[in-house]
DNA sequence: GCAATACATCGAAGTTCTTCGATCTGATAC
DNA sequence: GTATCAGATCGAAGAACTTCGATGTATTGC
């Protein structure tokens, strides 16, 4: 029998479940919601862009200025999407001045890796 | 620098590219849409729900009204999520008799999980 | 104080997604 | 053959998402 424990988020930083089963028996309603939240995120290629673009930065965090230009989207299309990443706990966002710098939050993407890696077995 | 390459599924049956950089300089836009592909197919709850069920049924396979119930929605509704799924190599359908058995594709979910955990390097 | 810059927020328009009932396709059974 | 059952496919209705220009909010600089 597939016995496959699939933790939740945690990666949300609302998010208080954890370790609920994904391919336990059933998985609950509740945490399937929460994967899915995370998911939907890396759901569109621009957010998958600029998650990328943000993390091969110099110094691994870029401000809206330097996104707008290459993803080719106005700057609210960009801080919207921007807004879902870290909602969801991918990127963290950091006020300096009038500026706001992006940088991908350590370890979230691994995170979410090993709940599917850790759902195959 | 942060470089990280990430490999575009291949998880997707119809999908021919391969290896392309997630966050190495700049995801070019084709490979972010491979990888977006992917996870939109796992930012639907009932569609992580379904899997779940799946991969927690005796055998590891299960058919469509073994799935209509606990995820109480309709027939229809049911086979469209399922498609989605298998469109997105994330399961394999299988005809028998007049039933249509699904079951997860192994190792689509730890390549995907591979490719985010890779990802966070 | 005022002007300018960086970014977020606010509708609105267009598109996509989710869901359903109704219908169609195949396979089994008679 | 016909009836029945499992499931896919077909619109259609409603909700959600993506995108934009316009506007609001801080912050910097004069």
């Amino acid at each position: 029998m597939t016995t496959i424990a699939l933790e939740a988020p945690s990666v949300a930083p609302t998010s208080g479940t954890c370790c609920a089963p994904l391919v336990r028996e059933a998985a609950d309603p509740e945490a399937a919601a929460d994967l899915a939240r995370s998911f939907k995120a890396l759901g569109d290629p621009t957010r998958v862009r600029l998650l990328s673009i943000v993390a091969a930065h110099d110094g691994g965090e870029a401000c809206v200025c330097d996104l707008t230009e290459p993803v080719g989207l106005s700057q609210p299309t960009v801080s919207h999407h921007l807004k879902i990443l870290v909602d969801a706990g991918l990127l963290a966002r950091e006020q300096r001045g009038k500026w706001a710098y992006y940088s991908v939050v350590p370890g979230s993407l691994d995170r979410l890796g090993a709940l599917l890696s850790e759902a195959a077995r």
